[in-house]
DNA sequence: ACTCACGGGACGGCCCGTTCGT
DNA sequence: ACGAACGGGCCGTCCCGTGAGT
């Protein structure tokens, strides 16, 4: 008992060191060597958790996605519309990008790696993105003369270049950008109806609730 | 004469073969061996040209750079407005995009690669945003409302969106996405009396310009 | 009891798994975690009964030298010429080789690693080779002006050269080879009188005894 | 010129210290650290002239290989019998051994490792042997009842059995113990015509001559 | 007597960026 | 402009402890 709790701490603490200094490096410059000083383990400890450096990264990512599902989880669907939802969701997403140094690398490394594994970070996000694009359409929520596709990457790849700036510059992930550019979007998106009733801020929420593998860090 | 032009030959050449490389591997795995080799010289040549690996990557970025400020400067400015001029150029940036790896590949690089710089391509892009955005609300060509400094937030994550996309997908630099995104901004961008003047998918125009440097490529 | 039989069970299974890997592929190759798994049992276990590597291999050249002597021992000394006991010995050594694996694995080793440890089985066999030579220089058995010396030398030469080859090719253990080899050396090496009554091939002799440690494998 | 020459000096000087190295602790225990540091060159200079470990142990095997064909042509065909040539041949095949450690180190290596490549030293003088035992028989130089096969077995056995012992104790590499083998096959193997033509220590030959490749070491 | 989970160091092979001499 | 050589560093593997449990 006390062993396994013991071996996930060291796990998480390799899991979290790895994605620090993955998103600070890139996936090449982070060594093993800095990964397992940087958890206080040796070398070897870390091998006995994770069997390549490869395996390090999947580690990360498949926490970085957990932490996404939950997250896009957590989001109450049924009395909310797909559009308001999508915004939230949206918001929801930078700042789990802002707190989480886990999720950033995730993201960072499914850029950094080839396409190593079907867990792509980004095409999951796209994915929802484009659910609920569909919903708002079934829910005649969009301004006619809108094509779902065009909307579709519009939104994913303002949300991707939010986050790749953000590596130079955290305050792109300020809720500021994120909302002035659903200001802009709304009126030619939303149908006429529904455009009163929706937040480009996004509606006010609890705040991120804790991760279970780890505390959220600046 | 016959020399100096062999030189320049050669010295383009090793650019060519490292924006290759470094767009498909990324600056840390791509070996200086690969790159002279993939330039048909010698380490040794390489090192007559570059005095090292960043100067490598510096000079791939200066010719990015260069391109990308010749490709600025041949659109004409004083007969159209800002708004179209800024529409005109963000086609132009996603076409060079496509067809020129110097370009893909300079953009790569400064990601990948700390701020070695002063020189960075996407501050260098969002500078001249802003500056045509300013113009544009000078023009009055700007609907009330708007914050430029939104707008061109705006405007620079979704284009750094879709550079960043495109490297898994070649697709996202068709000019679909883009038209998409100009299509959706529009309406509540432009001042009334200007939108019905604007084109989305940018004012049609003569082919690219053959760079000095090299040939484009797909 | 119980307890002590388990306990030399476990132990023999390693020596024999840590045999088989050891004359695969040699001692550095071979790896403790291979050895335990092969012989499904734990590292721990391992660790339990040696202190290390080097003991493992000892135990291996011990065993191998245990299963020797009694065999050189299981063949009746009293009423048969020195000479064709040497010869019943060299044929008994081959089978044995070609048997058990631990024996092949004891001879590998004392090759591979240094001289670790007094008990060096080639000695061992060249020692009882000498002796046996000797007794049959004092029953007259040899021909005359044939060195027991450089008899001593050839017989060990090639029955080492038996071994060695039989690494690569399991053949060289057939009773083939040495009874060629005596055929050949008879002539010039008995004396006329005890010539026709030796048998190069051996006389027929019952089954190798099963050893305490292990049954004889392929 | 100038620097060919320099680079074929290290590289012989790689494959000696190699050598060297091989035949004291084998393959696996040899570290390219020692062998560059050896050769007195560092780590990068052995992996500009070989890809990598294998490929070493190879340039080894075949230098030892070119000795070996040189040595075997050196010696004259024409005018002494089969049988002769092939005794003449074993003393200067144990010679080399004694002398040269390129050949010692290349005959550990093909039994250290596994058969990576055709290249098979041992392989090789057992088909040298058996050629010259088909000419002997060709020639009526084999006393009646003597199976070919058999006697190339013998006297492959017996050679390989002292290059094997001579690892332990070089004594076995001076030309007394395989004279002894001569003396006590060639009565039975030899056509009585024949045999008192024969030399068993080998005809009076100059010394081996200087190899292309390196200095003969003891 | 033995297992299991966890961890510690150390080292070896290989790759790579860089420099020297010509 | 090139062939040759340098030296640093990283990943992975391995041998080995330890301590709780059975």
């Amino acid at each position: 008992m006390s062993k396994q709790e013991r071996a996930t701490r060291t796990r998480n603490a390799l899991i979290r060191s790895a994605a620090e200094l993955f998103e600070r490096h890139g996936y090449v410059r982070a060594s093993l060597d800095e990964i397992s000083s940087g958890a206080n383990v040796s070398r070897g400890a870390l091998h006995f958790h994770f069997e390549n450096k490869a395996a390090v990264a999947d580690a990360v990512e498949q926490a970085a996605a957990q932490t996404l599902r939950e997250t896009a989880d957590s989001v109450p669907l049924g009395q909310e519309s797909a559009m308001q939802h999508l915004m939230d969701l949206s918001h929801r997403m930078v700042q789990l990008l802002h707190h989480d140094v886990v999720v950033r690398a995730g993201f960072r490394l499914n850029c950094d790696t080839g396409p190593r594994t079907p867990l792509d970070l980004r095409q999951q996000w796209q994915t929802r993105v484009q659910q609920l694009v569909t919903r708002a359409a079934d829910e005649h929520a969009l301004a006619t003369g809108v094509s779902p596709e065009g909307l579709v990457a519009t939104i994913v790849a303002t949300t991707v270049g939010l986050e790749v700036l953000s590596r130079a510059n955290r305050g792109w992930l300020s809720p500021t950008p994120l909302t002035n550019f659903w200001q802009l979007l709304l009126p030619s998106v939303a149908s006429p109806p529904t455009l009163p009733t929706l937040q480009p801020a996004g509606t006010p929420t609890h705040p991120l609730p804790a991760t279970t593998h780890h505390a959220p860090t600046h």
